[in-house]
DNA sequence: TGTCTCGCTACAAATAATGTAGCGTATTGC
DNA sequence: GCAATACGCTACATTATTTGTAGCGAGACA
Protein backbone atom coordinates (compact mmCIF):
# COMPACT_ATOMS: atom_id res chain seq x y z
CA UNK A 1 0.00 0.00 0.00
CA UNK A 2 2.35 2.94 -1.18
CA UNK A 3 2.01 5.94 0.14
CA UNK A 4 2.36 9.22 -2.01
CA UNK A 5 5.91 10.18 -3.05
CA UNK A 6 6.10 13.19 -0.22
CA UNK A 7 5.70 10.61 2.56
CA UNK A 8 7.84 7.85 1.25
CA UNK A 9 10.83 10.22 0.77
CA UNK A 10 13.25 9.90 3.11
CA UNK A 11 13.46 13.55 4.67
CA UNK A 12 10.04 13.76 4.43
CA UNK A 13 7.25 13.82 7.19
CA UNK A 14 4.81 11.57 8.13
CA UNK A 15 1.38 12.83 8.56
CA UNK A 16 2.11 15.53 6.36
CA UNK A 17 -0.14 14.49 3.70
CA UNK A 18 -2.76 17.00 5.23
CA UNK A 19 -0.33 19.73 4.21
CA UNK A 20 -1.31 21.02 7.71
CA UNK A 21 2.05 22.00 9.71
CA UNK A 22 1.15 20.57 13.40
CA UNK A 23 0.89 16.97 11.66
CA UNK A 24 4.50 17.42 10.14
CA UNK A 25 5.73 18.82 13.79
CA UNK A 26 3.82 16.18 15.62
CA UNK A 27 5.58 13.44 13.70
CA UNK A 28 9.04 15.18 13.21
CA UNK A 29 8.77 15.07 17.35
CA UNK A 30 7.32 11.85 18.00
CA UNK A 31 9.93 9.79 16.19
CA UNK A 32 12.72 8.36 19.13
CA UNK A 33 14.89 10.38 20.66
CA UNK A 34 14.05 13.52 18.79
CA UNK A 35 12.15 15.19 22.03
CA UNK A 36 15.05 13.94 23.87
CA UNK A 37 18.01 16.00 21.75
CA UNK A 38 15.58 18.76 21.70
CA UNK A 39 15.68 18.60 25.73
CA UNK A 40 19.16 18.06 26.15
CA UNK A 41 20.15 20.76 24.13
CA UNK A 42 17.76 22.93 26.05
CA UNK A 43 20.32 25.20 27.58
CA UNK A 44 23.38 24.16 26.35
CA UNK A 45 25.55 23.44 23.09
CA UNK A 46 26.38 19.97 23.48
CA UNK A 47 28.94 17.55 21.05
CA UNK A 48 27.23 15.13 18.93
CA UNK A 49 29.65 12.80 21.59
CA UNK A 50 28.46 14.74 24.09
CA UNK A 51 24.53 14.58 23.20
CA UNK A 52 24.98 10.87 22.90
CA UNK A 53 25.91 10.35 26.57
CA UNK A 54 23.29 12.75 27.36
CA UNK A 55 20.81 10.98 25.63
CA UNK A 56 21.54 7.66 27.69
CA UNK A 57 24.67 6.36 25.22
CA UNK A 58 21.77 6.21 22.43
CA UNK A 59 23.73 4.66 18.93
CA UNK A 60 25.30 7.62 16.95
CA UNK A 61 23.49 6.55 13.83
CA UNK A 62 20.22 7.65 15.10
CA UNK A 63 21.45 10.23 16.87
CA UNK A 64 23.05 11.66 13.70
CA UNK A 65 19.93 10.99 11.52
CA UNK A 66 17.92 13.03 14.04
CA UNK A 67 20.04 15.70 14.19
CA UNK A 68 20.39 15.85 10.25
CA UNK A 69 16.40 16.00 10.61
CA UNK A 70 16.24 18.52 13.23
CA UNK A 71 18.63 20.43 11.13
CA UNK A 72 16.48 20.19 8.08
CA UNK A 73 13.94 21.19 9.82
CA UNK A 74 15.30 24.34 11.18
CA UNK A 75 15.22 23.43 14.88
CA UNK A 76 19.02 22.83 15.30
CA UNK A 77 21.80 24.11 14.17
CA UNK A 78 25.90 22.82 14.36
CA UNK A 79 28.13 25.69 15.76
CA UNK A 80 31.81 24.31 14.25
CA UNK A 81 34.00 24.15 17.78
CA UNK A 82 30.87 24.72 20.22
CA UNK A 83 28.82 21.52 19.10
CA UNK A 84 24.69 21.28 18.37
CA UNK A 85 22.32 23.96 19.88
CA UNK A 86 19.21 25.14 19.56
CA UNK A 87 18.18 27.95 17.05
CA UNK A 88 15.74 30.95 17.60
CA UNK A 89 13.53 29.16 16.07
CA UNK A 90 14.43 25.97 18.04
CA UNK A 91 14.45 27.57 21.27
CA UNK A 92 10.69 29.00 20.55
CA UNK A 93 9.46 25.50 20.41
CA UNK A 94 11.58 24.46 23.58
CA UNK A 95 10.08 27.19 25.13
CA UNK A 96 6.78 25.62 24.60
CA UNK A 97 7.80 22.69 25.84
CA UNK A 98 8.84 23.83 29.34
CA UNK A 99 5.72 23.37 31.33
CA UNK A 100 6.91 19.84 30.73
CA UNK A 101 8.78 19.82 33.17
CA UNK A 102 6.32 20.60 35.71
CA UNK A 103 3.68 18.46 34.39
CA UNK A 104 5.95 15.53 34.70
CA UNK A 105 6.52 15.83 38.29
CA UNK A 106 3.14 15.96 38.76
CA UNK A 107 1.86 12.98 36.24
CA UNK A 108 4.81 10.44 37.85
CA UNK A 109 3.51 11.41 41.17
CA UNK A 110 -0.70 10.81 40.04
CA UNK A 111 0.56 7.41 38.41
CA UNK A 112 3.14 5.88 40.72
CA UNK A 113 0.34 6.44 43.69
CA UNK B 1 15.85 5.86 43.48
CA UNK B 2 13.56 3.37 41.13
CA UNK B 3 10.87 4.65 39.60
CA UNK B 4 7.23 2.92 40.39
CA UNK B 5 6.56 -0.24 38.47
CA UNK B 6 4.35 1.02 36.15
CA UNK B 7 7.50 3.19 34.61
CA UNK B 8 10.59 1.01 35.20
CA UNK B 9 9.24 -2.59 33.74
CA UNK B 10 9.10 -3.85 30.56
CA UNK B 11 6.21 -1.84 29.70
CA UNK B 12 7.43 1.11 30.41
CA UNK B 13 9.64 3.91 29.51
CA UNK B 14 13.12 4.30 28.17
CA UNK B 15 15.20 7.00 29.53
CA UNK B 16 13.55 6.23 32.69
CA UNK B 17 16.61 5.03 33.83
CA UNK B 18 17.48 8.38 35.76
CA UNK B 19 14.48 8.30 37.81
CA UNK B 20 13.78 11.73 36.34
CA UNK B 21 10.19 12.07 35.00
CA UNK B 22 10.31 14.06 32.26
CA UNK B 23 12.67 11.68 30.77
CA UNK B 24 10.21 8.84 30.88
CA UNK B 25 7.23 11.56 29.71
CA UNK B 26 9.64 12.59 26.89
CA UNK B 27 10.44 8.95 26.07
CA UNK B 28 6.82 8.02 26.36
CA UNK B 29 5.55 10.61 23.98
CA UNK B 30 8.28 9.90 21.60
CA UNK B 31 6.98 6.83 20.82
CA UNK B 32 5.54 6.66 17.11
CA UNK B 33 2.01 7.72 16.52
CA UNK B 34 1.85 8.96 20.29
CA UNK B 35 1.58 12.31 20.11
CA UNK B 36 -0.58 12.38 17.43
CA UNK B 37 -2.92 10.47 19.01
CA UNK B 38 -3.15 12.93 21.86
CA UNK B 39 -3.63 15.52 19.70
CA UNK B 40 -6.22 13.72 17.75
CA UNK B 41 -7.88 13.24 21.21
CA UNK B 42 -7.69 16.70 22.02
CA UNK B 43 -11.55 17.89 22.61
CA UNK B 44 -13.52 14.96 21.18
CA UNK B 45 -13.48 11.23 22.63
CA UNK B 46 -12.82 8.82 19.64
CA UNK B 47 -13.77 5.24 19.05
CA UNK B 48 -10.56 2.98 18.40
CA UNK B 49 -11.49 2.97 14.56
CA UNK B 50 -12.32 6.57 14.33
CA UNK B 51 -8.44 7.20 16.48
CA UNK B 52 -7.11 4.76 13.73
CA UNK B 53 -8.51 6.99 10.34
CA UNK B 54 -7.72 10.47 12.24
CA UNK B 55 -4.16 9.16 12.21
CA UNK B 56 -3.79 8.08 8.50
CA UNK B 57 -5.33 5.27 8.90
CA UNK B 58 -2.67 3.84 10.98
CA UNK B 59 -2.64 0.26 11.82
CA UNK B 60 -4.73 -1.10 14.30
CA UNK B 61 -1.47 -2.60 16.28
CA UNK B 62 0.38 0.33 16.76
CA UNK B 63 -2.83 2.33 17.62
CA UNK B 64 -3.91 -0.11 20.29
CA UNK B 65 -0.22 -0.72 21.76
CA UNK B 66 0.02 3.48 22.31
CA UNK B 67 -3.30 3.25 23.57
CA UNK B 68 -2.33 0.63 26.00
CA UNK B 69 0.78 2.58 26.99
CA UNK B 70 -1.39 5.99 27.00
CA UNK B 71 -3.84 4.20 29.48
CA UNK B 72 -1.28 2.64 31.97
CA UNK B 73 0.02 5.98 32.10
CA UNK B 74 -3.25 7.44 33.17
CA UNK B 75 -3.21 9.82 30.14
CA UNK B 76 -6.15 8.24 28.43
CA UNK B 77 -8.86 6.20 29.20
CA UNK B 78 -11.53 4.04 27.36
CA UNK B 79 -15.12 5.27 28.27
CA UNK B 80 -17.43 2.34 26.83
CA UNK B 81 -20.01 2.99 24.59
CA UNK B 82 -18.57 6.50 24.24
CA UNK B 83 -14.48 5.43 22.90
CA UNK B 84 -11.48 6.80 23.96
CA UNK B 85 -10.40 10.07 25.36
CA UNK B 86 -8.24 12.10 27.79
CA UNK B 87 -8.01 12.12 31.56
CA UNK B 88 -8.05 14.79 33.75
CA UNK B 89 -4.47 14.35 33.87
CA UNK B 90 -4.27 13.67 29.83
CA UNK B 91 -6.05 17.00 29.36
CA UNK B 92 -3.55 18.98 31.52
CA UNK B 93 -0.91 17.24 28.89
CA UNK B 94 -2.60 18.44 26.22
CA UNK B 95 -3.07 21.98 27.54
CA UNK B 96 0.85 22.43 27.75
CA UNK B 97 0.47 21.25 24.10
CA UNK B 98 -1.41 23.81 22.49
CA UNK B 99 0.98 26.53 21.86
CA UNK B 100 2.61 23.62 19.44
CA UNK B 101 -0.10 24.94 17.11
CA UNK B 102 0.50 28.28 16.54
CA UNK B 103 4.36 27.48 16.36
CA UNK B 104 3.59 24.76 13.51
CA UNK B 105 2.23 27.67 11.79
CA UNK B 106 5.31 29.80 12.48
CA UNK B 107 7.92 26.57 12.21
CA UNK B 108 6.27 25.92 8.49
CA UNK B 109 6.20 29.36 7.07
CA UNK B 110 10.00 30.14 8.28
CA UNK B 111 11.20 26.17 6.77
CA UNK B 112 9.48 26.26 3.69
CA UNK B 113 10.16 30.38 3.16
C1' DT C 1 55.10 11.76 14.71
C1' DG C 2 51.31 9.91 17.86
C1' DT C 3 47.32 10.81 20.24
C1' DC C 4 43.45 13.21 21.15
C1' DT C 5 38.50 14.63 19.74
C1' DC C 6 35.50 16.09 16.36
C1' DG C 7 31.36 14.99 12.97
C1' DC C 8 29.85 11.36 10.70
C1' DT C 9 29.21 6.61 8.32
C1' DA C 10 28.94 1.21 7.54
C1' DC C 11 26.74 -2.71 8.56
C1' DA C 12 24.74 -6.81 10.72
C1' DA C 13 21.59 -8.02 14.39
C1' DA C 14 17.69 -6.82 17.06
C1' DT C 15 13.47 -4.46 17.53
C1' DA C 16 9.37 -1.90 16.14
C1' DA C 17 5.88 -0.60 12.72
C1' DT C 18 2.93 -1.74 8.85
C1' DG C 19 -0.90 -3.85 6.42
C1' DT C 20 -4.18 -7.38 6.25
C1' DA C 21 -7.16 -10.48 8.16
C1' DG C 22 -10.06 -11.90 11.63
C1' DC C 23 -11.54 -13.06 16.56
C1' DG C 24 -15.25 -12.59 20.39
C1' DT C 25 -18.64 -9.53 22.06
C1' DA C 26 -22.26 -6.30 21.95
C1' DT C 27 -26.07 -3.73 19.53
C1' DT C 28 -29.13 -2.89 16.08
C1' DG C 29 -33.03 -4.04 12.59
C1' DC C 30 -35.99 -7.43 10.81
C1' DG D 1 -34.18 -15.89 16.31
C1' DC D 2 -30.82 -14.05 12.97
C1' DA D 3 -28.24 -11.65 9.95
C1' DA D 4 -25.61 -7.21 9.69
C1' DT D 5 -22.91 -4.06 11.81
C1' DA D 6 -19.51 -1.85 14.97
C1' DC D 7 -16.85 -2.33 18.91
C1' DG D 8 -12.04 -3.35 21.18
C1' DC D 9 -8.47 -6.02 20.26
C1' DT D 10 -5.07 -9.70 18.39
C1' DA D 11 -2.14 -12.72 14.89
C1' DC D 12 1.19 -12.66 11.76
C1' DA D 13 4.19 -12.04 7.82
C1' DT D 14 6.47 -8.19 5.55
C1' DT D 15 8.93 -4.07 5.83
C1' DA D 16 11.24 -0.25 8.13
C1' DT D 17 13.71 1.54 11.92
C1' DT D 18 16.86 1.22 15.74
C1' DT D 19 20.74 -0.62 18.02
C1' DG D 20 25.53 -1.61 18.96
C1' DT D 21 30.04 -1.79 17.40
C1' DA D 22 33.57 -0.45 14.68
C1' DG D 23 35.91 2.82 12.16
C1' DC D 24 36.66 6.74 8.68
C1' DG D 25 38.92 11.49 7.50
C1' DA D 26 39.88 16.00 9.39
C1' DG D 27 41.58 19.13 12.70
C1' DA D 28 44.03 20.39 17.19
C1' DC D 29 47.80 19.57 20.22
C1' DA D 30 52.23 18.14 21.69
Amino acid sequence: MPKPASVTKKTAVRGSRSGRPIMALLDLLGRRWTLRIVWELRDTPLTSRALRIACDDASPTIVQARLSELRAAGLVELEPGDGYRLTALGRELEQTFLPLHRFAERWSKQVSG
